[in-house]
DNA sequence: GATGAATGAGAATTCATTCAT
DNA sequence: CATGAATGAATTCTCATTCAT
């Protein structure tokens, strides 16, 4: 690897395209997408201005892939046990777990995610196309989705009383990012995992 | 007042610095801090733009006025709440009751202000001050306080499980914050509110 | 005079004309020209910004009427000086004295006008208009051609070598702003002028 | 170099920073430092007014630029000849001359200068920021400082009388200047820098 | 492919001046 | 006369994007 640009730099030996995206990755958590610039990316990325615009059409562009390459093997696994066969209550304590740890490992950028995308409601919108919003947003629905998925089977199956699948869905969604961003997870993630479930099936009432 | 300028423009009994105030929610809710020009504004407050800085010594403190004008009345009746002799979960209810008013009437508002405060972790910020930060902040954190008052009351008086009261405060916000934001309020908000309660509270287990 | 808007303030037995006047020279004097502005000027007067306009049709203009009535008293003890009788030596000394006087009182005003007048070379000038930059520039003219009469009178009565009259006043002027100036003036104002006055006349070759 | 972008405007060869420079200095020396305006600096320059920004950081700093380019060959100069084993009275009249070239071919940009810094006292002063003021002054000190040291010379050998160096090295700066700025200097600047040195070294009374 | 100099649309902010009361 | 709210022209600076090498 790195066999011959020898001369100067510590040879990279990531591509171009991955310096760039890991810069972009550090640079937009930090600073939110607005006070990102392309001058500190490429810094950060040790390359050229014009490079960028190589490999990525724009600045929003080059945020979207980011995501989407986040994104996609978190997705993945999601469904995997989604449709697994495992039991219900299991199933539903592995992706809270998952869930958690997603948004743990990129609390920064999905905080700057989702004001770019839940923020705005519709109109006039200069920076962020409505095209690419809603395939932002579509992430979002998908994966909140596997848990109304789990949410329904358990309903279906007796366990779960005749909820609302989709407002238990986005409410437990919305405590575990709470608790991601909130850094309310300690050591042991399998235990806030089961926490969280417990009080979701339980409730906080003294029997 | 204004009974005589009655030339031009329909006479806009409102005052100045209201006109501005009303403007700047509207252009702040729909494009976000920091897409938000002044320009906008005052095209929209119909007034010119050195005396939106008569009145606000900044765009930033002109956001920050907003805010403050909104949250006090919440805030003061959710203390009173908080602090009245009612039962604990009479309180807790009529509580998120008044959150999810809240949060309903200045969506748009709060989902950008969310961001610009929670949002960006810690370090380099430059268009939001680290003093306004903090104070935003704290509104937060008194309001999603007095939730934590009462989860404490519930557990001393036995109600409650033994939880970790900001854990559990911070996760009702979170809940209650997810309904406002999308619209899963319907007409009946005492319904709403009783309904997350209740989840809350049970859990969503059949029993 | 004010003898009945007795209810605020300590009344202000100044005219507000006076009143803006002062708190311009402070003004002016402190910021300079261009960094003066008009609100520092009236909150230091106590007066209400149409008020200035009552008085001086605008900025320039108040500054201009300022230094006339710093100059006027000045400009005529200089003429009696150099038109009376005394022996040349004695008016140039007492000259000397009179400058270094007036312009150490008047340092930190005339710094300022000198960058406005003397600065700027001649064409486009948006700020001070051509007329009275021009009248500006007569003051000077006229006080350090009241050196230039006295150098006249010595070289006709062969006092002095047969120097340019009017480098050597200009000259003689630019020494004494710079004393002024540099606060290079101790105690004994009139220590200094005669040292002045004498290395002027004689040099500083030892003999 | 510049063999190709024949097309359009004359080929200018100078690049980009320097064509800034040449109009900054064009414009500040017209205007002063507050009513030049990065507009016409670029209009002059024939650039875009992010490429000034590329080069300076910002418009102090482009001032400061300028001045540094012009003043340290001058001040190399000065400092070499003040430390040559020249005779003092040759050394001085030199160095009298070096003064006038230099003040008269930067007369418009130096007269804008010395305003900003020798100019206004000390306390509240936005625009021209207290560090680059200092370094100004500094440059101006270190100038008049090569005179004190050729004086001082000339007290230690007995040549001249015992006189204060600092206040006659001021002055003498001063007259320089005056006649740099007055355009006092004819044809023959060697004839002016004697005129002015045999003045200041023998005053101007008949013997 | 990689580069970075050049660009200019866009944004916040200042402040002299006006004018209705 | 005195006032000060309202105004907008003018100014500095930012930063995504282009394009010739």
């Amino acid at each position: 690897m790195g066999h011959n640009n020898a001369a100067n730099h510590a040879d990279d030996s990531r591509s171009k395209r991955q310096q760039i995206l890991d810069a972009a990755y550090e640079v937009f958590s930090r600073k939110g997408y607005n006070r990102a610039t392309v001058d500190e990316i490429i810094a950060l990325a040790d390359t050229g201005k014009g490079t960028v615009y190589n490999y990525f059409v724009n600045k929003e562009q080059l945020f979207y892939t980011l995501i989407q390459e986040r994104n996609q093997p978190f997705e993945k696994a999601l469904i995997k046990m989604a449709e697994s066969e495992k039991p219900t209550m299991e199933k539903l304590e592995t992706m809270v777990k998952l869930f958690l740890q997603f948004y743990m490992e990129n609390a920064d950028l999905y905080r700057v995610l989702m004001h770019e995308i839940r923020g705005l409601s519709s109109d006039v919108l200069s920076t962020v196309k409505p095209e690419l919003r809603e395939k932002y947003r579509e992430d979002f629905t998908r994966s909140i989705g596997m848990l109304g998925k789990v949410f329904k089977e358990g309903v279906d199956r007796g366990l779960f009383r005749d909820i609302d699948t989709n407002k238990a869905s986005f409410s437990l969604f919305s405590v575990i990012v709470t608790f991601a961003f909130q850094k309310f997870v300690d050591e042991d993630i399998n235990a806030t995992a089961h926490l969280i479930t417990d009080v979701f099936l339980n409730g906080i009432t003294q029997r």
